[in-house]
DNA sequence: GTGCTTGCAAACGTTTTGCAGACTC
DNA sequence: GAGTCTGCAAAACGTTTGCAAGCAC
């Protein structure tokens, strides 16, 4: 978190508090949320941060490498910390996320970098897909 | 594509000439296609037909299962004809799209299923990550 | 004539941007 | 004081919707 903050001064930027609000809101809860639950968070102490502060700050952030963006299927995109980047299985019914472990994905990447040259990155958008309780035919 | 119209007419539905010229666009190039394009395609012999009506007619033709959207990463859907579904491999940098044949994915759609009772979908949302060429270094 | 379909315009949700003032260093 | 950062409002983007008129059947 101050190590962050070292970073950003860094590269010429400023410590303000609403970097300083958005960090530690990364931090408490390190979950995927989107920019909007990200400045609900920050606007519970700071009412007056916009929106548009909280976009901005997330593209600094993730220039930096600390903080990277998913998308698990339509709407918002989810932000979180870099460390835990992980992929994801998304439902296309009921939206339920599972964290996929990256060893699931070895023989794919293999095979795309052998055959395509292409180096998959599954961090950044969700697999789509059923979960179990939906094929059951549950409501979602 | 009479048949696709024939099934239109079965299921209630109407066969206008917005239906008939989406459609031509649809088979005639058999990529992918955003709604955008497909509007000027088809508006480029019917100026007055609407951007909504090419999305109410994709959505209407999605339902009976002639039409599949695929998201390619950032930006506007993709819309194509059902029978030519495949995965696509998206470069994050220079946006190429590679078709991936499906049996890449076994392994990994046997370990979701297996593991977690999770159908994965991999034509509805692209696989992204770095092509060849990107990685290499060169300008997107 | 019934009722599906259309064009238009306006709304939507998410994200980006332009600007003048406020702040960090 | 230089240069970054901010709030606000407005725009951008792709897509959806409400409505009255128009068309297929």
């Amino acid at each position: 978190m101050e190590d962050v903050l070292a970073l950003v001064r860094e590269h010429g930027g400023r410590v303000t508090s609403s970097r300083r609000l958005l960090l530690e809101a990364l931090f408490d809860s390190p979950g995927h949320r989107t920019a909007e639950e990200l400045a609900e968070t920050v606007q519970a102490q700071a009412p007056d941060i916009a929106l548009s502060t909280i976009y901005r700050n997330l593209e600094e952030l993730e220039k930096l490498g600390v903080v990277v963006h998913s998308h698990l299927g339509h709407g918002p995109a989810t932000y979180h910390l870099s460390e835990g980047a992980h992929c994801h299985f998304v439902c296309q019914d009921c939206g339920t996320a599972v964290e996929a472990p990256d060893e699931l994905f070895t023989t794919l990447a293999d095979a795309a970098r052998d055959r395509y040259g292409f180096e998959i990155d599954t961090r950044h958008f969700a697999i789509l897909g059923r979960c179990a309780n939906c094929r059951k035919g549950n409501e979602p």
